[in-house]
DNA sequence: CTTTTATATAATGTCGACATTTTTAAATTA
DNA sequence: TAATTTAAAAATGTCGACATTATATAAAAG
């Protein structure tokens, strides 16, 4: 959990210093090393990444763009608030996207769709049962289970919206884990979800599947209201 | 539909320089006085807009996280492509995203929201019927009655979802506008829409609605690809 | 002691200069 | 003539300096 401090890289990359600040910044501040409302000190930024104003302003640009950071003119910049209003209107829309994507999925997907959601389902279910598990593997197959199941609906808007839903949905989601990184109980629960949701992807049943997919979602919702309010 | 050349404001505005020309860019982007693929050089932006390099490339910046822009390192910015996939994948992400927020606005809407409704759509119909229609007026009214319907929905997430898209079609939009500026045939069929939608709304009539609203964005589409394909 | 005013300190946002890279043009070679 | 190499020109991306604005501190007034 340690802070970013210098842009990794060797500058082999074919990026760009703003272009770097940026993953670096999102990183940071998805991850929690920043905290919400903690400010953005331009100097200091400067110093801990090692690079000058302008990339960084413009790599802060890009954050403000994605609702990660704010800024008010000649105060500077601060990493975005979060709230149980918010976490509550971004799960319900992450719920409506993602089901919408797989309605979308169902009525276009063909045998390759099926073929991969099929891989990538026995991936997660493998390791889930595996003995020792370690939650950014877990994290990666789970995310490529879902994955492959919406990317049947063939929209690239749909799947970007999707994405950004899901990367702002992160520094909740990191609330969740932090509770459930040693609950083998809820991963099981999770697991048959995953069993299920891609049987009804098989059987084209966008019924039962679109509400499945909304219940999963919304699941851990409650559990990180608590451990909001705690804050 | 000249250039908006030196950023208006006498400089009361609140905004920083960065924040301006935001606004002209994307302005003059989405009204088409820069053509897709068009290359941005730097100098000539900054002689054009009056300003210097920092604040210009904040605002390329944000630009290419809405898509209005992309680039290359070392190879600059240009104005992002516009195509027959990209128009029609756009629309259909509306149509469902518009859907998607009516039915959610007919679950939760109370009884400002239905007043609101008529009320723009009291404005819009007035207007549609009057002797000289100016466009600009006509779009301002169109959109508001849109937007009262959708505000129900209550979910700031989904109505910036909704907006950004909205954005991103603007483009295209203007195609449809220059071929249906005086086919006034053409608006009195979207009148009847519109008055109806706000019937099925006042009766909750999702399924209704739901249908109609794709539908209804989905129209220009067609002639939009014709348009395109002219080019 | 609290509120207001004045001063000093710190931070932001903008600019032009410069090093690096790409693109264009000319010269050389096959 | 076409392809390759070399040189010149132009454009990009980064930096530190500076003017402007906000914040913190101290002095003065009520």
């Amino acid at each position: 959990m340690t802070l970013s401090k210098v842009i990794y890289s060797v500058n082999n990359s074919k990026q760009n210093t703003a272009a770097q600040i940026l993953d670096s910044l999102t990183n940071d501040i998805l991850q929690g090393n920043y905290m919400p409302r903690e400010k953005l000190h331009i100097r200091t930024l400067k110093e801990r990444y090692n690079v000058g104003t302008s990339p960084l302003r413009e790599a802060l640009s890009q954050l403000i763009a994605k609702d990660l950071v704010i800024s008010e003119n000649q105060r500077g910049f601060y990493v975005s608030d979060i709230s149980i209003d918010d976490l509550t209107d971004i799960y319900q829309a992450r719920a409506k996207i993602e089901s919408l994507c797989i309605e979308m999925a169902f009525q276009k997907g063909d045998d390759h769709w099926e073929a991969n959601a099929l891989a990538a389902s026995h991936r997660l279910n493998k390791y889930s049962e595996s003995e020792h598990i370690d939650m950014e593997e877990w994290q990666n197959r789970h995310s490529a289970f879902h994955k492959s199941l919406v990317a049947g609906c063939m929209s690239p808007r749909l799947l970007q919206i999707r994405h950004s839903l899901y990367e702002k949905s992160t520094r909740y989601r990191n609330l969740w884990l932090k509770e459930n990184i040693s609950n083998t109980e809820t991963l099981g629960i999770n697991q048959k979800e995953h069993t299920e949701l891609l049987n009804l992807a098989l059987n084209r049943d966008t019924e039962g599947a679109t509400r499945l997919i909304e219940d999963h979602i919304l699941t851990p919702v409650e559990i990180i209201k608590k451990s909001l309010s705690q804050l």
